[in-house]
DNA sequence: GTAATAGTGTCTTTAAGACACTATTAC
DNA sequence: GTAATAGTGTCTTAAAGACACTATTAC
């Protein structure tokens, strides 16, 4: 019996890192986030953010696009990613390792049923209030409330609600986005106006689509970034 | 049969996590950055922000706190500290050692003329102009660029603007930080009809302060921390 | 026709932007 | 008096907010 015995050493402290994400979706014109039931090592049993461990080779972005498909099937197509904040307070982990954790918060339209896989025996779409409730693992009540809290704010200077919506989408869906991440009703004619008027927002396909009332204008997400003049809550 | 037994001293991939920071403070109505000429291992003699390793029992905050203390005798009373994003592409760092580094913006008033100490022979303040024709070690031109963005956009929805002040400031000197920051000139009339109007931004301390001209009201901090309607650019 | 939904126009109020003079002081 | 600096008022334009009806379709 032969045992090679590597002892890996490093001249600087030793962390692990891992990669946290908060998805958010419209689901039945509510916002949503996906939760996943903890089914390894710690907090087993309890809802957590969908999120694992980066490799040594690997970057952190690509960390938290390999833990959505892993764990939701969702791929870099599905969702808009940006990075939130990291989270490395000592004891935040109860493993001996030292854990940080970069979140990063993703923002999708239609994002499907999720099937868990390997790190989880169940994930769910969540409204947000409710999610709050489920007492969640770690420190990810206060990484969903950051995500949100990023996305209101970023709904008010950018033109990301475009990113919970399919890549054509008409002004009533758009407005509902606004509704459904800062809980409140939007004007409708105030909205358009103001959608319309901002430049790069969106642009009319000059296609229509049929429901059951008036067919709605048929748009699609302009090149503009960041919104001027804002759209502010309140 | 051989049996092959590799122990690492972490059950998960192993990174070193640093704390790099973006000082800012306006020396000479001029926004400047501080530097630190790299004395040691990688990166001889080259410019960097201030930082260095996270130890392993001391909070993210508590280490970017430490380094400024060690690099620059930046106490936390000193600065405004509020954290960038982090920074972990594999190779970022040139030694084998995978290092995310989790940088921070520092906004301070009348910083101490720094005087470097254990990580590096030389410390400097730069304005940020010439910070980039420096070729900073590591990522670090990004890092400051995006803490100069941050910057230059808090400035816009948030009355972060007091921090480059001293607790007490005139409204010319506070018009001086949004034009150093923005490096626009901002119109005195209108500057001081927003920042007064907006609620909780500054409070009249009921003092003056003689100069050469006429004398300048004194104001201090107000308690909001977003600033409704905001002040932008262009 | 009825129900459902999309779309728009006007008025008032608020804030932004442009612009130049007066006030107060040290010297 | 002069130079330096702080402070302010008005007009025009742009955008926000409040508000209710018409347009188009499926059934």
């Amino acid at each position: 019996m032969y045992a090679v015995i590597v002892t890996y050493s490093s001249q600087f402290p030793i962390f692990a890192v891992a990669a946290d994400i908060v998805v958010l979706t419209l689901r039945d014109a509510k916002l949503c986030v996906l939760l996943i039931r903890r089914s390894s090592s710690v907090f087993t049993g309890r809802w957590a953010l969908p999120g694992g461990f980066v490799r040594i080779n690997e970057s952190l972005e690509d960390a938290a696009y390999r833990e959505l498909r892993e764990e939701a099937g969702i791929g870099p197509d599905d969702v808009r990613l940006e990075q939130l904040r990291s989270y490395g307070d000592p004891g935040r982990d109860p493993r001996p390792e030292r854990v940080v954790s970069v979140a990063w918060l993703a923002l999708g339209s239609e994002l499907p049923e999720p099937t868990a896989d390997t790190d989880a025996d169940r994930a769910e779409w969540v409204p947000v209030d409710e999610a709050f409730e489920r007492e969640l693992a770690f420190d990810h009540a206060q990484i969903l409330h950051d995500g949100l809290e990023r996305a209101r704010s970023k709904l008010e200077y950018t033109t990301i609600a475009t990113a919970f919506c399919d890549p054509t989408f008409t002004l009533p869906q758009l407005r509902r986005v606004y509704e459904a991440v800062w809980d409140t009703s939007v004007d409708a004619r105030n909205f358009q106006r103001k959608v319309v008027s901002a430049d790069g927002f969106v642009e009319d396909t000059g296609e229509v689509i049929h429901g059951r009332g008036r067919p709605a204008k048929i748009y699609r997400a302009g090149p503009a970034r960041s919104l001027y003049p804002p759209i502010m809550r309140r």
